[in-house]
DNA sequence: TTGAAAGCGCTAACAG
DNA sequence: CTGTTAGCGCTTTCAA
């Protein structure tokens, strides 16, 4: 079927051995005329290097494994594997995801991903969350990405969820806001980490609890776009209350697409009345509202990216978390 | 580093073979008890199968390829990957995805894919459209997916475009709909075919040609969501013009989000003055919108499924294309 | 029922 | 500078 070392060098009337050095230029070093009529057959015959068969020398695939919470199904996925690809693809080696969605535990998955011999292995969850690794699985997992391993045994990738609310917080007090108002996502890591830094940047500015209104987005306290939602109502409450806020901070970009349309069905304008700030800049939503919205967003990409770096280093770092940073997009809704 | 079968092997006292024959269960038969006992010897090494190695005799990996467009870093990816995924690993096999990206060209990422010695390859774009696929390649790829080869030499599964301009078209009139404008996807093949089923539509209820305006969301004749939108200005005049539309079909949900804005802004309310209906379906956006969106949702799981079905089958079925039918998702903008 | 051995395609070590 | 050979982990054929 697929021609092999083997055919090049019956053809070429040479040892497999010179063939392999002329293609893939080990050290062996041969004139420059054989080297050039090798490449020639090998092209005229379609090879291409057989990774399984290398890989039995190597004791590994040119591949980075991601074991994704359900993450490739997810928009967010998209610019993690980005980064990660990218990076990855320097050192000619190749990104293989798999997802857990179906699966019953992590550690099937994992093992499902081990026999394809990845030189490594990250695991990401969709939202940033706390992961308990089962122990025996510590040393498979390179890094966590977009999650924490519960146990701290595993250097982890997350974003700077404190950090973000602080910074958003200050731009919308900076731009002259006293009564903010946060639908944030209830029950999840992000959501408290950032409720955290909401209030210590109001604090900071010396404004009271009564500009600190924290609201959740949805009614259950789990994470799910299933979960029927809250923002109508409340937006519409908080329109109607004595003292009505002069912004609106969101979980993320969704529920500030919510959120736009309840302050219009309540005659508010955006930003003159209500500012509308969020977190994510999810493609193609937070640029096309109307107005176009002022949101953090997420590191993504910037998590792919340092997780190649993590995984293919010499020398593993420092078991640790890293926080990186969200970057302040400024659009018009602020 | 990983145990390996020998190891096994060693330690249960047997040879290679009859481990083999144990844990992956062929023909060979044997006592209940030593299967037993090696299997226990192999949790206990953790052992995992090495694929790279197995494919050494087998000829291929337990892979099914997807190159792709540009479709990863694409929200639809997601429904096309669930659909292969699922269908694919029903016969124990995983799909590795590979992104076009950065290439030159299709051949370049065809053969870094053959590298791993794949089962089958899937072409999939990231819009509908036709793929001039190197001849050579022809008998590489399997399949394509939301794309049709150029000189239909693979065969394709693609969206009935025509069909589901002509069910959305029907659906307005049925509402009692007179006055149709589409705002369309300029210079892509999708576009084309979905006003040829627009107008065919039309003309079947007897509708003349001034209830038919057809305009273009962007400016450009290419597929690109950084062209500036013309959906504002189109909307704007619409409304102004001396026989408004009574309903709006748009080219995908993200041009239905910009006519909602705009309608909002021209004071007519949807879907009592304007009714809105779509293409795509697209996650978190169509059922957000306020009113949710009627849309024909995209085929991609069932793409996904069917290109599984057609690469794992024994016998290739004869070239062609496969149209599948989008499914109208009925919501309150209608 | 189990064992021994060959061989898949490649690279690395060793000879020539 | 080039050829020969061994061996990676597995499955398969042939023997026992």
């Amino acid at each position: 079927m697929t021609a092999s070392l083997n055919d090049i060098a019956a053809r070429a009337g040479v040892s497999v051995k010179t063939v392999s050095g002329a293609l893939h230029g080990g050290s062996a070093r041969m004139s420059e005329e054989t080297r050039q009529r090798i490449k020639e057959i090998a092209e005229e015959l379609g090879y291409v290097t057989n990774f399984a068969a290398r890989s039995m020398r190597q004791g590994w695939m040119p591949l980075v494994g991601l074991v994704a919470d359900d993450l490739i199904t997810s928009p967010f996925a998209t610019e993690i594997i980005r980064g990660l690809d990218g990076a990855v693809r320097a050192s000619d080696m190749a990104v293989f995801a798999m997802t857990l969605s179906g699966h019953r535990n992590v550690g099937s998955i994992l093992d499902e991903m081990r026999r394809f011999r990845p030189r490594a292995i990250a695991y990401a969850a969709m939202y940033h969350k706390s992961v308990d690794l089962p122990a025996e699985f510590a040393d498979t997992v390179g890094v966590m990405i977009n999650c924490r391993d519960a146990n701290d045994r595993v250097t982890s990738l997350v974003p700077d969820e404190i950090g973000a609310a602080i910074e958003i917080t200050s731009y919308l007090i900076e731009a002259g806001r006293r009564n903010i108002a946060f639908i944030n996502l209830p029950g999840i890591l992000a959501g408290e980490l950032r409720e955290f830094g909401f209030r210590q940047a109001l604090d900071h500015a010396g404004i009271d609890g009564a500009g600190a209104t924290v609201l959740p987005a949805v009614g259950k306290p789990v994470y799910s776009d299933r979960a029927p939602s809250l923002v109508p109502v409340h937006v519409h409450d908080l329109m109607k209350s004595r003292r009505p806020p002069d912004a609106i901070l969101c979980g993320n970009d969704r529920v500030a697409m919510e959120v736009y349309a309840a302050l219009r069905r309540s005659g508010a304008t955006i930003p003159d009345d209500v500012a509308v700030a969020s977190f994510d800049n999810q493609v193609e939503i937070a640029s096309r509202l109307d107005p176009p919205l002022t949101t953090m967003a997420l590191p993504h990409r910037a998590m792919g990216r340092q997780a190649a770096q993590i995984l293919l280093a010499e020398d593993r770092p420092p078991v640790g978390v890293q926080k990186l940073p969200f970057q302040l997009v400024e659009r018009e809704s602020v």
